[in-house]
This record gives structure tokens, C-alpha cells and sequence, in this order.
DNA sequence: TTGCGATCCCTTTTT
DNA sequence: GGGATCGCAA
């Protein structure tokens, strides 16, 4: 303490701008009023957010008046953390921030003035499964047939609504034509079907905050004043309802002045526009707060040069882009390297090879490479299995940004159903998942009865199971079961107070006791004496890990930085809130982390392994090397963003966002052919790959590379193995352009496409392509012996001119 | 009521 | 190629 006051001002300065650049620290310093920060990739953004939270709190500004949203859970812990580095690891310093994501905001929110947002505060929050469950259940009620009305294309057109805070009736009275009347019908099933079993979906989470914070001027109020300064963090992929949510919390500010609000974004990396996300909230923050500041970051301390060109020409290609100079003072570096495989297992191959060797190359030097610092990005998750089979057989480790992987396992999904049942008594859907698994004699008829008869008297299900034996036509046997199950829940939850002797006293114990008395252990446990399999008993680790994961919640749950369960005083600090049983607030605060985990959220770089994750999932994050895969026309850009600009736009940035994650080294590949649903198809190269500059790229045509003797003698003429360029990719000379992409590189100078070269055993040929690295290897087109593929190194080729 | 096998449909990206 | 769903047999 007594330090700090010896700290003089410039020693602070020194700390918190001294390795900032002019416009960082004008980014950093304007703390009062609306700013725009417009960064660049790799411009450093996440370093002047952390920095101009600990200055806010170096100025006298109390932490619990500021506000952060970040996209990911796992950012959000990232910059808590560097912001307490910042200030010297002192937690009294950052006490009451708040840095979270909208979601999690908005939940947290919804449950602490659930009252006032007519919302239960036991709510369940339904994943896409659970939406499609209950909009399955609402489109047949409606006596609609499923295959017309597909679930998950009404839940798109149910979710962009409410993006654009368009609610049942408003959408309704627009709904004009038989389409949008009917999923007008869904919707309105849909979110009375949500209510009744006191769930909310995602969007519901950002449309009820809005709702909350636009109807209730009490809420609104203590919002503004706990949150005096406000900042978003990748603010072009905010869609209209976070816009809303972020000004209603942000107010009038305070006499007269400008509400202090700073967002941070860059419009090259938005990608999230099918998802509602709107490049305008840019143009809309300015109107909407005139005198907004803009500071532009545009130096990028990412990248090396080769790769912050490369990015720079293609998001060129752009038309509806504001042009912003990505510049570094770097020099040097390795350049781009795009290669054309023939199929996805050879791209695999050819990928892990490459990894090895940009492992290789650099150990034992002071910047050796490791795993973790590497990272393969692809468009479409399920351009991933064939790289895992590929690392998994190199033996290399590696991890898959999932977060939701864990929570989707069948055995996990069907215990955290009964932890969800257990909370809240009303969610149905859950209900459903758990009723009979594992099997206890409650059979789709007599839960069907139940259901109807739930239905007809507006009571959730498990209500109307309590009274099975009286009210229906249920059979004595179903009837015992079903009181069986309904005694099995009430024992757990004490009756739904969650107090007194039989109910368990911590969140570990609960979930362990429920997993075992469900008899779901059990069925598990036999399942994997059964079959003996790897996948049965894994089930059952997976089981003792989620009991591991609320054990691991519990100790890092803290009830007084909960803010859906304590209330503020005056001066801001938190009290708790005594009237919920605290075995209930933690189960809902840990269903609520459950539920609102992030891809992204499983980037772990701590354990040594490559991360393979979507393009996506990238966003925000950086590595020393990046592979990007599947650079093909359908693919990425992928085929349903085909039909406009605006969305080849997208796929564009979505390209640009991978290429500005890597540090040092980048390949991009494309491959020849793709299987499709079972069936191989061949393809065309992307687009995206020919709007590279040719001067930082070195291509390769390994198509015609293969594995095998026999595979590649005599092949070379045959259907398929050639790269002919087809469509936009084809420059229009594609033979010169073919040579002067090869020639580029500098490694193979000395043997360059076209040269005329001999070897001891087959004689004069000519050089068809090279590639480039360790092992490069190049296709001669011998006379008279036919086309081969040597590896250079052992060829003993001989330049004939 | 349960469990297994055949068939159908699919395919973007995610909080 | 694979996951989900449906239908049928025990």
C-alpha cells in the first residue's frame, strides 16, 4: 500500500504507455466520452483494452463501475487476468469488474431482476438441441409436418427476429405471406412452449435483457449507475439486439455529457453477419453518439511481412470496405506457401509433414517452434477428422477447439439434463431426455398420456406426473414407476427447497449422487462390461469428470462476484443474497457456465499440442504457424455464401481473419479432390488464392506428387492428376503465371519449371513443377520414359539449360 | 417396452 | 460417410 503512494506518476506512466505507440496511448487515455477504435489484425487491441481498464482504475475509477464484454468466456478471463498483471496482481484492485460476455451478462442479469423480466430465476437455458426439441414438439402441435417446416430452418428465421429485437406478435403483424405467417404460428408455439417449461433460448437471453433494460426504468438506472464506463470488444460482430443492450446500459450519461462508452473493432474480421451481426453498428454508433472519437491502430505487431501483405491484397478484393492501411516496420520473413493436393488424406499428410518440419527446422535455435504454437484452421468442422487421423497416426498431439464437445457426449448431455430437471421443475425438455434413460419402465405411451395431460391443464410434465396414479388412464405398473421417479427427484432436491438432511450439501456431491441413484452409472457400467469397449468406458470417465468439472466450479465460484445473486449498496460493493439455498444459486450459476461455454473457450495453449479449430473459433487468437485447409471454391468461400457479395464478402474476411492469426509461418492448401458426403468430387481452387500477391507466395503443385512408384509413373497424362485451372482461379495465361509462381521460389532457383535437366538413369526431361522445402520434390517429364516425381535431394539431377 | 437394424437425410460458421 | 430417426421383432 505504503509502495503504491511512493509510486511516482511516471513510473506509472512508464508502466501503463511506455511500449505503447502514439495512437494506443490516445486510445488508452480517452476515457471520457463515446470512442471508436478502430484496430487493425495484430494492431495490438487487446493490449490497449487491458491498459485502458488498469488506467481507469490508476485514475480513481472505482473497478465495479466498468464494464467489459468480450466474445468468449475465455477472453474474458484473459484480460481480468492481464488487467490484474497490469496492476501488480493486487485483486482488492480489480474487485466488482466485470468482464464478461454479452450472454453471460445478460443471463446473469435475467436471473437477478428475473422477477421484473417475468422470468422464473430458475430458467433453463436451451441449447440448439433443446430449441429443436421444443420446436419439433410446437410444429407438430400445430399440425404441421416436419419436413415442410424443417426445425432448424424456422429456429433461423425464429433467431434472426429476434436479432433485430422483433418479437412474436411484432413479427406476426408483418407476416404477410403463408410463409411467415405460418413460422409466425411456430414462433409464438415456440415461445409460449419456452415459458411454460421457464426456458429461454440464446437469443431470448439478449432480447428479455433489452426488453428488461428498455421497459423497466428501475433496472435501467441501477444499471447506469453501477456502470459508469463501458467498453465492447469485437464490436462489428455485435448484432442489433447487443447494440441496444449496450446503450440502454450505457444511459444519458451524467449532466449532460456524453455516456462513456468505447468499442473496439475492426470491420475487415466481421464474420458473424449470418448470425445478425451488422457491419452498420459501426456507421450507427457514430450517429447515434455524435463527437464520437476514432482512433485508427493500423501498425500490426503480428505478423511478418510476407503474411500482413498477403492479407492486405486479398481483403483488397473487397469492394464495401473502408480502406484501412495494415502496415509493419518488420522486415523479412518466410513467405506464404500455397499448395495443391490431390485429395483431403493427402492434404492431411502433406500438412502434418509440414508441421514436423516447421518443428524441426527451428529446434535447437533460441526460436524453436513447438506444438502449441502451431494451429490448423478450416472452414467446416468436419474438415477435421481427416487431420486428426493424420496427427493421431504421426503421433502428434494435438487439441480441438470444441468447447461444447465435452457437454454434447450423450452420457454428460443426459446427466446435466437432471441436474437442469433438478433446478428447474418446469424445463420439459429436459424431462423428456431423462424420464427413461436409463430404462425404468416409462415407456413413450404412458409418457405420452402424461405429456397430453400436462398439455391440456398449461402444467409443466413433471407436475402432471405427481398425479399419474389419480388422473390418467395410466396402468398401475407405469403409474409405480412413474411415482418412483417423481420420489427419486424430491429426495434430491429436498422437496424443491434444497434444504434439510437428505439433500446433498455441495455441487460435487449433488451430481455424483445423481448420476448414481439415477442408475445412470449403472446402465453405463453394464453397457462397457458388455461390450468391452474403449467408447463404454469412456462414457463413464466422462461421467466422473463432469463431477470433477462442479467440483472444480465450486472452488472457483465466488457467490459475491455472482451478479445474479447480490445486490449493491451505495458505494457499489456487493452483498449477498440470502434468500436463495446456496446448493441452488451455484447449480444455476454452474448450468448457466455450462451453457454459455464458447468454442473458442477450449483453446488451451498451456497443453502443448496443435489446436485445430474453425475459422471462426480464430478470431482473436494468434499462432507462430497457421495451416489453413480446404481452400476451395465451395469450401471456402463455402457454397452457401455464394449467392451474394455481401456474403462472398464475408467468406473473405473470414480468410483474412486466419491469415492475420499466424505469426511466422503460413500454408494454405487446396486439394484437387474432396469427398462429399461419401463421394469424391473434384474441385476448383479457391478464388481467395489467386487474389494473393505472387511476390510473398511460393506455390506448389504436389497433385501430381505421389506417394507410390507405380502411382506416379506413366501418370501424369491420366484424367485427373493434372492441375488445370478452372474457373476465377485461372490467370488468364496460367502457364506463365504457373511458371512465375513456381520460379518464386527461392529455394528452388536452381532448378526453376522449365528447365531441361538430366539424370543418370532416365535422361534428358523437362521440369514440370517443383515444390518447395526440406524435401522438395519435382516432376520431370522425361522423354521417351514418362513423367516421374524425385525427391531433389537424391536425384543427382544435372542442369542441361 | 425395449432394442436393433434399415433407411433417410444431410451439410456452414456459433453464443 | 455418418448420425438420427423410424419401424419391426422379441
Amino acid at each position: 500500500m505504503l509502495q503504491e503512494e511512493i509510486n511516482s506518476s511516471s513510473q506509472e506512466e512508464s508502466e501503463l504507455f511506455g511500449d505503447l505507440t502514439a495512437p494506443q496511448r490516445q486510445a488508452v487515455r480517452t476515457t471520457e466520452g463515446p470512442l471508436l477504435v478502430l484496430a487493425g489484425a495484430g494492431s495490438g487491441k487487446t493490449r490497449v483494452i487491458t491498459r485502458r481498464i488498469a488506467y481507469l482504475i490508476r485514475q480513481g475509477v472505482p473497478p465495479w463501475s466498468i464494464l467489459a464484454v468480450t466474445f468468449t468466456n475465455k477472453a474474458a478471463a484473459e484480460m481480468r487476468e492481464r488487467v490484474l498483471h497490469v496492476l501488480g496482481h493486487d485483486p482488492r484492485q480489480t474487485r466488482g469488474l466485470t468482464v464478461t460476455t454479452f450472454h453471460s451478462l445478460c443471463a446473469r442479469l435475467l436471473r437477478r431482476y428475473a422477477e421484473a423480466a417475468g422470468l422464473k430465476p430458475e430458467f433453463s437455458i436451451y441449447d440448439s438441441a433443446d430449441q429443436a426439441t421444443l420446436a419439433k414438439r410446437v410444429i407438430a402441435e400445430l399440425q404441421l409436418s416436419t419436413s415442410n417446416w424443417p426445425p432448424r430452418s424456422v429456429l433461423s428465421a425464429i433467431s434472426s427476429a429476434k436479432n433485430d429485437l422483433l418479437d412474436a406478435e411484432e413479427f406476426a403483424a408483418r407476416a404477410h405471406d403463408f410463409y411467415s405467417r405460418t413460422v409466425a404460428k411456430i414462433y409464438q408455439g415456440y415461445q409460449k412452449a419456452l415459458r411454460l417449461a421457464g426456458a429461454v433460448d440464446f437469443d431470448d437471453l439478449l432480447v428479455l435483457t433489452a426488453k428488461l433494460l428498455k421497459g423497466n426504468e428501475q433496472v435501467r438506472r441501477e444499471c447506469n449507475e453501477r456502470w459508469r464506463y463501458l467498453l465492447i470488444d469485437e464490436y462489428q460482430d455485435t448484432n442489433h439486439a447487443q447494440f441496444v443492450i449496450a446503450s440502454l446500459i450505457a444511459g444519458n450519461g451524467e449532466e449532460g455529457r456524453p455516456p462513456n462508452i468505447c468499442v473496439v473493432g475492426d470491420p475487415d474480421q466481421a464474420i458473424y453477419g449470418w448470425r445478425g451481426a451488422d457491419i452498420e453498428n459501426i456507421l450507427e454508433f457514430e450517429k447515434s453518439y455524435p463527437g464520437t472519437n476514432v482512433i485508427t491502430l493500423g501498425e500490426n505487431f503480428r505478423s511478418t511481412a510476407p503474411i500482413l501483405s498477403a492479407a492486405d491484397r486479398l481483403i483488397r478484393n473487397n469492394t464495401r470496405r473502408k480502406h484501412k492501411d495494415l502496415f509493419t516496420s518488420r522486415q523479412g520473413g518466410d513467405r506464404v506457401e500455397v499448395t495443391l493436393t490431390r485429395d483431403e488424406n493427402h492434404e492431411a499428410s502433406l500438412v502434418v509433414d509440414w508441421l514436423k518440419s516447421v518443428k524441426d527446422e527451428r529446434d535447437g535455435s533460441p526460436t524453436s517452434l513447438t506444438w502449441r504454437e502451431m494451429a490448423v484452421f478450416y472452414r467446416t468442422n468436419s474438415l477435421s477428422r481427416v487431420i486428426e487421423d493424420a496427427l493421431r497416426s504421426a503421433g502428434i498431439p494435438y487439441t480441438i477447439a470444441r468447447g461444447t464437445a465435452f457437454y454434447d457426449r450423450e452420457e454428460v448431455k443426459t446427466a446435466v439434463a437432471y441436474l437442469r430437471l433438478v433446478a428447474n421443475a418446469s424445463d420439459d425438455v429436459s424431462l423428456g431426455r431423462v424420464v427413461n434413460t436409463p430404462t425404468r419402465g416409462i415407456g413413450a405411451t404412458t409418457f405420452r398420456k402424461i405429456e397430453e395431460h400436462a398439455l391440456r391443464h398449461g402444467t409443466p410434465v413433471l407436475q402432471a406426473m405427481r398425479n399419474a396414479g389419480q388422473i390418467l388412464d395410466v396402468a398401475g405398473r407405469g403409474a409405480a414407476a412413474v411415482g418412483k421417479f417423481v420420489e427419486m427427484i424430491d429426495e434430491w432436491t429436498g422437496s424443491g427447497t434444497f434444504m434439510g438432511a437428505s439433500v446433498s450439501a455441495t455441487l460435487a456431491e449433488l451430481v455424483s449422487r445423481i448420476i448414481r441413484d439415477s442408475g445412470l452409472e449403472a446402465m453405463y457400467r453394464a453397457q462397457a462390461k458388455a461390450s468391452g469397449s474403449d467408447a463404454d468406458m469412456e462414457r463413464l470417465d466422462n461421467l466422473d469428470e463432469l463431477v470433477s468439472s462442479a467440483r472444480q466450479f465450486e472452488m472457483e465460484f465466488d457467490a459475491m462476484a455472482d451478479p445474479a445473486s447480490q445486490t449493491h449498496d451505495e458505494d457499489g460493493l456487493a452483498r449477498p443474497d440470502d434468500s436463495t439455498p446456496p446448493l441452488l444459486a451455484m447449480l444455476r450459476a454452474y448450468l448457466e457456465s455450462i451453457a454459455l461455454v464458447a468454442d473458442a473457450d477450449a483453446v488451451d495453449a498451456s497443453q502443448g499440442a496443435v489446436t485445430l479449430m474453425t475459422l471462426h473459433a480464430a478470431k482473436g487468437l494468434e499462432f507462430k504457424a497457421v495451416a489453413i485447409i480446404g481452400l476451395e471454391e465451395g469450401q471456402l468461400p463455402h457454397s452457401r455464401a455464394r449467392e451474394s457479395i455481401e456474403q462472398l464478402e464475408e467468406e473473405r474476411r473470414l480468410c483474412f481473419v486466419g491469415i492475420t492469426r499466424a505469426m511466422r509461418r503460413l500454408l494454405m492448401t487446396s486439394s484437387r479432390y474432396r469427398t462429399m458426403r461419401g463421394i469424391p468430387e473434384r474441385t476448383i481452387p479457391s478464388r481467395f488464392l489467386d487474389e494473393l500477391p505472387r511476390e510473398v507466395t511460393v506455390f506448389s503443385d504436389q497433385a501430381e506428387v505421389t506417394g507410390g512408384l507405380e502411382d506416379f509413373i506413366e501418370r501424369g497424362e491420366g484424367p485427373g492428376t493434372r492441375f488445370e485451372p478452372e474457373g476465377e482461379f485461372a490467370p488468364r495465361d496460367s502457364k506463365r503465371a504457373k511458371l512465375a509462381w513456381s520460379s518464386s521460389s527461392a529455394k528452388n532457383a536452381a532448378f526453376p519449371v522449365g528447365a531441361i535437366v538430366r539424370h543418370p538413369q532416365f535422361g534428358e526431361g523437362e521440369i514440370v513443377t517443383i515444390t518447395a522445402g526440406a524435401n522438395a520434390r519435382a516432376t520431370i517429364r522425361f522423354r521417351g520414359v514418362g513423367t516421374k516425381t524425385l525427391v531433389l535431394e537424391y536425384a543427382r539431377l544435372t542442369r542441361v539449360r
